[in-house]
DNA sequence: ATAACTGCAAAGGTTTTGCAGAGAC
DNA sequence: GTCTCTGCAAAACCTTTGCAGTTAT
């Protein structure tokens, strides 16, 4: 998506442009698997007086508008990508914590499956799988 | 699992049998995906005194030995089961919240490829698919 | 000028923790 | 009797909300 695109997709919606909803958007862009705090912490390196329940509005708008997605990876907090760059799955080590990011095309028999057995849509962006990695079996 | 192995398992590495303790292990025998909450008040219908605190630190043991296991069906608190009962997936549609748990056999091929491919071991226990069910699409 | 957005502060829900008394062994 | 467990209260953590002032349009 063009610098100009989301733009124009927010105040064609009637929301505006603001500094602290790009800086949102930067920092997003910039941390992988970043967490509402993380994502705060980022933008107020440059604008220090941005609150943190902007930066929950934000991301709840960004969502909405289909360009971040959150993924669950744990007890705690979400995680928070770019919709573009979420094209993923991930796994998560219940032993080491490790998180790896998988190609989708691993789980695409898996999705058919469910599609065709039970019409179940999976949406791959929002797919945590929780295990053991290699190295901790 | 008999009534007195798990009775046994406990007081093998030190801990006590409880009222308390066998409360919360039936609670979660009689409710399927039943929130620490959800738990403690079917608790409190026998024992009215218990208190949410033991509740979590009971589910934290029975965790801990392998008796019941939790998975997050959304943003909210996550749910606990028998872990004997707990051999199925979550399937939990975006859309309407419905949740339907599938029989593992749908995710076995897609474990074995994880496990082949990459040497991850999916905990198929915890394992929770986010979409869309048939009826919403 | 208007309506949306922000910061602040307070509240909401969930989970954890410290401690003194109660209870299992 | 010992050592674990429990209830209570407080705190910690994460997120949402109301409101008055600010800012993008």
């Amino acid at each position: 998506m063009t610098e100009t695109s989301w733009h124009e997709q927010l105040r064609a919606r009637g929301y505006r442009v603001t500094p602290q909803r790009q800086l949102v958007l930067e920092a997003i862009k910039a941390a992988e698997h970043a967490t509402p705090e993380e994502i705060c912490a980022r933008v107020q390196e440059t604008a220090r007086g941005v609150n943190i329940s902007t930066v929950y509005r934000t991301l709840e708008l960004l969502e909405e508008l289909g360009m971040v997605t959150h993924t669950h990876l744990g007890h705690g907090a979400p995680t928070y990508h770019l919709a573009a760059d979420s094209d993923h799955v991930h796994l998560v080590c219940h032993q080491c914590g490790e998180i790896n990011e998988v190609r989708p095309e691993v789980v695409s028999d898996f999705a058919a499956k469910l599609d065709q057995e039970l019409g179940f849509a999976v949406d791959v962006h929002h797919l945590t799988v929780f295990g053991r990695c290699r190295k901790c079996r």
